[in-house]
RNA sequence: GGCGCUAUAGCCAAGUGGUAAGGCACGAGUCUGCAAAACUCUGAUCCCCCGGUUCAAAUCCGGGUGGCGCCUCCA
């Protein structure tokens, strides 16, 4: 399996630390409001990459942070708590906004067909774990306790820039005036470890520590979550691309400082999902959760069918029109697996020709796209169809669409007896319309048909008789 | 200003030196009372621009230009 790392800007093969398992950590949502599809979108590459691998035949641990406490909205300590803003703009405790929005993102991921990590951390329950690794830092001198606060020292490492090739005076250059320098710090990219010093008096979460009461920084968390759950040597770290710098940054710098060896080795990272006015936000434009799409009218899957149509390392560029061309090629896709129909036996020959061609496709930088374009080449291959329904349903462990179980819903339904009033009346106006074409009584027939077309109801005339369904 | 990613048909996109996959949309045809659906066919003399290397470049090198991201919380 070959995958592009962010800390080598190459595409290299993965060697797991051990061998037949990998270690993956990827960053957790930060729970003070609904995830929005961009969002969501790194979440599915993730979720393909970590499939991919079980595909390839590794054992995967992959762990997930959830973010409840110290997520400031901004660098120093003048900045807000994320969750507190959360909790205050809804007038509930922060441990209420935790779990209410946790669950609401591992709902969304469910619709999208996003498998839960085998492990998923709340930072809220790692304290200790958090407070023995400053201490660790503080006694290797990498960290330095000022205005109360406990920092890590970044001139203490050899190579602090693991991702871009940032030079120190370059940093100050461009950025904006609203930025207020923290006057504690020892050199500009030095960043806390534990606050005690919080501006907020209305902190409701606070724990004791050997520097006195306070909360944890954002980077530590990450750090010693993931050296919680996948040891000291992790294969590969996710995020999305902002998080980079400085987050992944940070977490490198202080795990191995406090590990006194390397410590992850390959790093992916998901490039992001824009709108014609660029990088989507929370605040800017419409707010687009996968909520919104289903009351839309469109299928969660679709979406996820779009993200994989394009490539984690490139942005992508969302907008209706972009979407409901993904769901038409999607909802055809269906149509072609849903025609499919078990008739003997797997050619075994076959099956294992093209489960390579997938496995390869995946491997080359998980060629998502590729991916896709596998399923239409079963589709279109020389073979039984218990053969494309195998490899199809084999694709799907990764591609994880439901194509097969999508397919079959979408028959059924129409042919499914009527489910309330209104489907029985649309039936009966069929049946008139039908009876009309039999009188060729093309006036009558069509009248009909407009009449139901004007209420959303499209029909379609095949050879075993009318189908309707709604727009 | 610095750093990183990126640039292929209307749109998504494959391609990693040997003469442009696939999908959606559009158009044409078959079918149909008509329409829809379905099926079949069709699309880049050319891959942002300018140089260079080579028998051969979308693919390599040099120089530009555009887009996006990071440098400030953000997936």
């Amino acid at each position: 399996m070959y995958l592009y790392n962010s800390a080598s800007r190459r595409k290299e093969e993965i060697i797991p630390h051990e061998a037949g398992k990998i270690s993956m950590y990827t960053c957790g949502p930060t729970v003070y409001h609904f995830a929005h599809i961009g969002n969501l979108r790194t979440y599915i590459m993730e979720d393909v990459l970590e499939k991919s691998l079980r595909y390839a035949g590794y054992d995967v641990k992959r762990v997930m942070n959830i973010t409840d406490v110290g997520h400031l909205s901004s660098d120093a300590d003048t900045g807000e708590d994320k969750m507190l803003k959360g909790a205050k703009r809804e007038k509930k405790t922060v441990m209420e906004i935790a779990q209410f929005y946790t669950d609401a993102f591992f709902a969304d991921c469910k619709k999208l067909n996003i498998k839960k990590p085998d492990v998923v951390e709340p930072a809220t329950n790692c304290i200790a774990e958090f407070i023995q690794m400053v201490e660790g830092l503080l006694d290797g001198g990498y960290a330095y306790i000022a205005g109360g606060n406990v920092y890590f020292d970044t001139s203490k490492l050899k190579d602090y820039y693991v991702f871009n090739n940032f030079d120190a005076e370059d940093l100050a250059i461009g950025v904006r005036d609203s930025v207020s320098e923290d006057e504690n710090k020892r050199n500009k990219t030095d960043f806390v470890l534990w606050f005690t010093k919080s501006k907020f008096e209305d902190q409701e979460l606070k724990w004791d520590s050997p520097w006195g009461i306070g909360y944890p920084g954002w980077h530590i968390e990450c750090s010693a979550i993931s050296l919680k759950h996948n040891g000291e040597y992790l294969d590969i770290h996710c995020g999305g691309i902002d998080n980079a710098f400085p987050h992944h940054t940070n977490e490198i710098a202080q795990s191995e400082a406090y590990l006194g060896h390397a410590w992850c080795k390959y790093w992916f990272h998901v490039m992001h999902l824009n709108t014609s006015n660029g990088k989507m936000s929370k605040s800017k434009g419409e707010f687009l959760t996968v909520s919104l799409l289903e009351e839309k009218g469109y299928n969660p899957l679709a979406y996820r069918f779009f993200c994989l149509q394009s490539h984690y390392r490139k942005s992508q560029e969302f907008s209706y029109e972009a979407l409901s061309n993904a769901e038409a090629a999607f909802n055809k896709l269906l149509a072609r697996v849903g025609a499919l129909k078990e008739d003997g036996e797997v050619d075994e020959t076959v099956f294992a020709e093209y489960t390579k061609k997938f496995n390869e496709v995946l491997g080359n930088d998980l060629n998502t796209s590729l991916a896709v374009t596998s399923v239409y080449d079963v589709l279109k291959a020389d073979t039984n169809d218990a053969t494309k329904l195998a490899l199809i349903n084999d694709f799907d462990k990764v591609l994880s669409l439901d194509l097969a179980q999508q397919a079959k819903k979408l028959s059924e339904k129409k042919d499914e007896a009527p489910a309330n009033e209104e489907d029985a009346e649309i039936d009966a106006l069929v049946a008139q319309r039908t009876q009309a074409r039999k009188d060729k009584n093309w006036a009558e027939a069509d009248r009909i048909r407009d009449e139901l077309n004007a209420r959303g109801i499209v029909l379609t005339d095949t050879p075993e008789g009318v189908k309707w369904s709604r727009k």
